[in-house]
DNA sequence: CGCATTTGACCTGCGC
DNA sequence: GCGCAGGTCAAATGCG
């Protein structure tokens, strides 16, 4: 079931981002985005804001500071599956931070509110699973995720969004017209007060 | 017929 | 400078 994020995480720069403005609405979590019932959201990592060096903020008990994969215990080498901050080309496009999530799922496509675009699919060294590469197909915003399977456990798939919708999900209209629902074991934070926490 | 996906080629950065 | 690996492009293909 969910894990409750550790409140540095939930504080960080990052963090607030995710949460506020796009690409979810203000107040809302991210496991409301997502259809819960098709897997289980159990590890997300900010591993940078796309403006400093470095990673941001770390959770779960598999994933360390300084070790950036999922629960890997592979030994890394130098162009090892990596999340290091900017990537290969040290740039994160699409306005900013990057994030990424670890969820037990059978589907690797999960419906996260957005319309998005295939444009690749690479097969990635020390890992049986290839990598898809994905684009938001909206007009002006150039967020893009990588979608693959975790190589150590395939029935997880790691998800990782690069940058900051410059629009609305369809879905935000519908998410605003229902009550606040919560999952169990998570806590809800306006950005408001992240804002002013820091 | 239009649009999304596939997939091989190409580009770029990094380590040696 | 060279080779490797990740990321992107774009023509071909498939599907509704």
């Amino acid at each position: 079931m969910f894990q409750v994020p550790p409140n540095s995480v939930l504080n960080s720069p990052a963090m607030e981002h995710f949460q506020n403005p796009n690409p979810y609405p203000t107040g809302y979590h991210v496991s409301e985005f997502f259809d819960t019932s098709d897997f289980e959201l159990s590890d997300y990592l900010v591993v940078g804001d796309g403006s400093e060096g470095g990673l941001l903020a770390a959770a779960s008990d598999n994933v360390t500071e300084g070790s950036t994969e999922f629960g890997s215990s592979a030994p890394r080498t130098s162009n090892s599956i990596n999340f290091r901050n900017g990537s290969k080309k040290n740039k994160v496009d699409g306005g900013g931070f990057r994030v990424a999530f670890r969820t037990k799922s059978d589907l690797e496509i999960m419906d996260d509110g957005f319309k998005w675009r295939k444009y690749g699919k690479k097969m990635v060294k020390n890992s049986p699973n290839p990598r898809n590469y994905y684009k938001c197909s909206s007009e002006e915003c150039y967020v893009k995720k990588r979608v693959e399977r975790d190589r150590e456990d395939p029935s997880y798939v790691i998800t990782t969004y690069d940058g900051v919708h410059n629009h609305e999900s369809p879905s935000v209209v519908y998410y605003n017209q229902q009550p606040l629902m919560i999952p169990d074991g998570w806590t809800l934070q306006a950005s408001s007060s992240l804002s002013s926490s820091s």
